[in-house]
RNA sequence: GCCUCCGUAGCUCAAUGGAUAGAGCAGCGCUCUUCUAAGGCGUUGAUAUGGGUUCGAUUCCUGUCGGAGGCGCCA
């Protein structure tokens, strides 16, 4: 059980008290939990009862204005390192969605077009958030969504009818800035895509959409990024025009035309949208029912499914939302729009139809090759140097994305948004490398063998061995440290609950820095004084543990060296 | 015009209605005969604005100013 759960009850059934929040004093003087206690008359009381019935965990209870206090007990840090280390990689994970089925959809790419930049923001927020929310205890299932049929594949096929020579993204680009005067053609095509009457046609579209599909596949690899399903408008169109007919009259309604969906008459109030456009074709809104459907056959039970898309497309799914909870009334509050912020070049949105991009393979390659121009001298194989600068280089972007809370636009400016230093991604591999480091060491010393990682004794921890009032220099930052580790499996909870990777994001950023403090002011390990080492070696090991796994929940991996 | 989101330090971002609003970058000053200096230490610096609710507001409500996105046949 978490401690603020036990802490948390402990206090409920000491006080008998129903409403309190427990926080985490923002200053480590004033303890590891605190409440606000309204009636400051009975505070002192509520302090002594408290201490009359202490749990082992708690070491004191303090008053503080109108704050109660509770400090941890030094037990109570020496166990939670030792849990970590022995927890492993699966400290952290919790119960929170223990029973629940989740699908989550991101990265709906289109073929055709180029993986730019800006696809980054979606793949990397989705894969941590579901990353996220398994190690909360849901069972997962990711899919991407991709848009294979539609004009931007007409315009890419006519781009490359004119000019065979273009790659796909090139192509697109072409078509798009040739269709206003070549719009009957592109029209015409576009149909044939559908119809697949053209010879011709038809083999540059299975060319492309393979070609496409293969390259995405590529870069999913690259970016450690992993779906169990795709699924293709191609094969969403004609199932949501389809239920939306059947519907019409009940849920949808013809005007002017075209089949819509009155937002306003329903439960919550949204507005209207148009399904089957004058054309009797499925817009996207229709599509959205088509593949609900396909979710609903894929996975039968699934309690919750997860949109992610950007923030532009917010109004158009509250109102789909609604729709599909009609049609399906068993999906009625299972659906969720998770939006992120688009990513912006100092000079504007960017765009593929304008060839205003820059593709994510070649931002990769660029802050690679910064990498291996600050490992140059490290005596790495070139095998490793590659590895390690990829490592670093992707981890570096995906922190960038991750560091702000999802909602926000990021604008790209690439002196800037990759940073190696300070709050980056590399900052945190690097402090988990130089931990790794240091525990390789002490392997190597003989006469570590024994003593390495052992805490069953947190006595033996430095900041316990002084006397009751003497202080020791590295004291504080010992205890920033122990004081920050046990608290991952909350913020893992927390990014959980408001599917917010940044709140982890946080937190490692200030636990690397503890660490890297403490570091700084205390040899680890220290031979005149092996008892302390051991100790100092475990928080060492602990933390590295918790960079490691918290990491992985961002989709970073960390190199052993660097 | 209507709807949604946003406005925190020179810049990029944090902050569960709670204690002295945290980081990083940039600036300034230190710090590698010691476990990786992609590090550490110190220092300067902020809640757009007027009301309201509350014991307490960056957070909730409301007015103003400023920005982004969306608003029936694109995705």
């Amino acid at each position: 059980m978490q401690i603020k759960v036990k802490i948390e009850e402990w206090v409920k059934k000491t006080l008998g008290e129903e409403s309190f929040q427990l926080v985490h004093p923002k200053d480590l003087k004033n303890g590891d939990f605190a409440f606000f206690s309204h009636s400051p008359k009975m505070k002192n009381d509520l302090v002594q009862k408290l201490e009359a019935n202490k749990i082992p965990e708690v070491e004191k209870v303090e008053v503080a204005g109108p704050f109660v206090n509770v400090y941890l007990s030094k037990e109570f840090f020496g166990d939670s390192v030792s849990k970590i280390i022995e927890e492993g990689e699966n400290f952290g994970k919790t119960d929170l969605f223990e029973g629940e089925k989740v699908f989550i959809e991101h990265t709906q790419q289109n073929p055709f077009k180029e993986f730019h930049i800006g696809h980054l923001m979606p793949n990397t927020i989705g894969d941590s958030v579901a990353r996220i929310i398994k190690a909360n205890g849901a069972e997962m299932r990711i899919a991407s969504y991709h848009g294979d049929v539609g004009l931007h594949v007409a315009k890419a096929i006519w781009g490359k009818m004119e000019k065979p020579e273009l790659s796909w993204g090139d192509a697109y680009a072409h078509g798009a800035e040739g269709f206003e005067k070549n719009k009957e053609e592109i029209v015409e095509i576009n149909k044939k895509v559908y119809n697949r009457t053209d010879e011709k046609i038809n083999s540059l579209y299975d060319q492309g959409r393979k070609e496409s599909l293969e390259n995405f596949e590529k870069i999913y690899e690259k970016l450690d990024s992993h779906f169990d399903f795709h699924f293709f408008e191609s094969e969403t169109g004609e199932l949501g025009k389809r239920i939306v007919k059947e519907n019409i009259g009940k849920i949808f309604e013809e005007s002017e035309g075209a089949v819509v969906f009155r937002g306003e008459n329903f439960e919550p109030k949204t507005h209207t949208r148009v399904f089957l456009n004058k054309e009797d074709l499925p817009t996207y809104e229709a599509k959205e029912i088509g593949l609900a459907k396909i979710k609903k056959e894929k996975w039968p039970d699934y309690t919750k499914s997860i949109t992610v898309t950007a923030n532009e497309q917010d109004s158009f799914f509250k109102v789909v939302e609604v729709a599909i909870g009609e049609v399906f009334p068993e999906l009625k509050g299972k659906l969720k729009h998770l939006s992120h912020g688009m990513l912006k070049l100092p000079d504007g949105k960017m765009s593929s139809r304008t060839g205003n991009i820059i593709t994510a393979e070649n931002l990769i390659d660029q802050v690679k090759e910064r990498v291996l121009d600050k490992i140059k001298d490290r005596e790495f194989s070139d095998k490793e140097k590659n590895q390690i600068s990829e490592i670093i280089a992707i981890g570096a972007i995906k922190y960038s994305i991750l560091r702000q809370a999802a909602g926000g636009d990021i604008v790209f400016d690439f002196e800037k948004s990759i940073s190696f230093e300070g709050d980056s991604g590399p900052y945190l591999q690097y402090t988990y490398v130089r931990a790794k480091s240091v525990l390789g060491k002490a392997q190597d010393l003989t006469s570590f063998e024994s003593e390495t990682l052992r805490v069953e004794d947190p006595n033996s921890s430095p900041r316990f061995m002084r006397g009751e009032k003497e202080e020791r220099p590295g004291d504080f930052e010992i205890q920033e440290v122990e004081k920050m580790l046990y608290r991952f499996s909350e913020i893992v909870k927390r990014a959980g609950k408001e599917y917010a990777p940044h709140y982890l994001v946080t937190y490692l950023v200030e636990l690397a820095s503890g660490f890297n403090s403490f570091y700084a002011r205390e040899k680890i390990i220290d031979e005149a004084n092996r008892e302390a080492s051991a100790y100092k070696l475990a928080l060492t090991q602990a933390v590295a543990q918790i960079l490691k796994n918290g990491l992985h929940l961002l989709g970073i991996k960390v190199p052993e060296r660097m």
